[in-house]
DNA sequence: GGTAGACCTGGACGC
DNA sequence: GCGTCCAGGTCTACC
């Protein structure tokens, strides 16, 4: 839940420590709820306050297994881990799952909106999508689902630039709505497709705003963990992993976690840094 | 296939 | 108060 930075992005809602989260959805059929998820004994429990069929609650219970991963067995990659210390605690801490949304296409725009800039901005774009797009939650108007594909689909570039403040990633999210509203764009199938890991990876990157970082994030999220999403933040771990601070590119990071093969991703998103420990004495914050 | 420059936004920083 | 820089990158044009 909190392995990465999901959880603070609308319509989720942390509920802090221990007590789990909480989703406001959009049901296919059209009815909107908010329903808690809650840890459990060998796993979860999830309640809605509104009344539902068993074809509703029958979505949730498919979403969200998807969105915790819970069908994942990591046994394998515990295995690998067991030996390096700056990995040990991942099988202690039963790492592995990386929040995500119900829909690919959610996923895929946050993803979009992750790219050069600042995490505050990044939730002040989502917040802005959904208070301006979603869908209203009847118990609560002032709170919303994520817009539809439909929803965006409908809007222009200059509201999106204007009302959202996507600046030059609104044309990218407006072609990817309308893509995905038209039919042209089954993301939903990459869910489960068994294609290779690197046509997955050019097929992702033919969508407009998602380069070689976004891609890896998002095949990460499909649980394809054999692309690094190298960004800034990577850089800057890694060199003060391994490199004395100094500057280092692509090639330095690929080359520090290449012996994870398949598991490269998880290693590299649960991986015990340094700079975490030492960021308050030497690096600035 | 590799690289330079442009791109929205808003917070941090220096003056 | 203002200008500049930059952040969890990507696209396009050009070579």
């Amino acid at each position: 839940m909190y392995s990465h930075g999901w959880i603070q992005l609308p319509p989720f809602k942390d509920e802090g420590a221990n007590a789990g989260f909480r989703y406001i959805d959009r049901l296919a059929s059209g009815k909107v709820v908010e329903y808690s998820i809650e840890e459990f004994i060998d796993g979860v429990t999830i309640s809605t306050v509104e009344q539902i069929t068993q074809a509703e609650k029958d979505e949730i219970v498919s979403k969200v297994t998807w969105m915790l991963n819970l069908e994942k067995n990591f046994l394998d990659f515990y295995e690998i881990a067991r030996d390096e210390p700056k990995l040990a605690r991942a099988e202690r801490r039963a790492q592995g799952r990386v929040l995500r949304s119900p829909t690919l296409f959610e996923d895929v725009v946050k993803t979009i909106l992750t790219t050069n800039t600042l995490w505050a901005q990044t939730i002040r774009m989502t917040q802005a999508l959904v208070n301006h797009y979603g869908d209203s939650l009847p118990a609560d108007p002032a709170r919303h689902a994520f817009p539809t594909a439909e929803r965006l689909a409908s809007e222009s570039e200059e509201t999106l630039r204007g009302e959202a403040r996507l600046g030059y990633r609104a044309p990218y999210i407006l072609n990817l709505a309308r893509e995905v509203a038209s039919g042209e764009q089954d993301l939903e199938i990459l869910k489960q497709t068994s294609m290779p890991t690197i046509d997955l990876r050019k097929r992702l990157m033919t969508i407009k705003g998602v380069g070689p970082y976004a891609a890896a994030n998002l095949l990460n999220l499909l649980g394809r963990y054999d692309y690094l999403p190298v960004d800034s933040w990577a850089l800057k771990m890694v060199s003060y992993e391994w490199y004395n601070g100094e500057p280092v590119g692509t090639a330095e990071v690929e080359k520090e976690f290449s012996r994870w093969g398949d598991w490269k991703g998880l290693a590299y998103w649960f991986w015990d840094w340094a700079y975490d420990h030492k960021s308050s004495e030497s690096v600035p914050s």
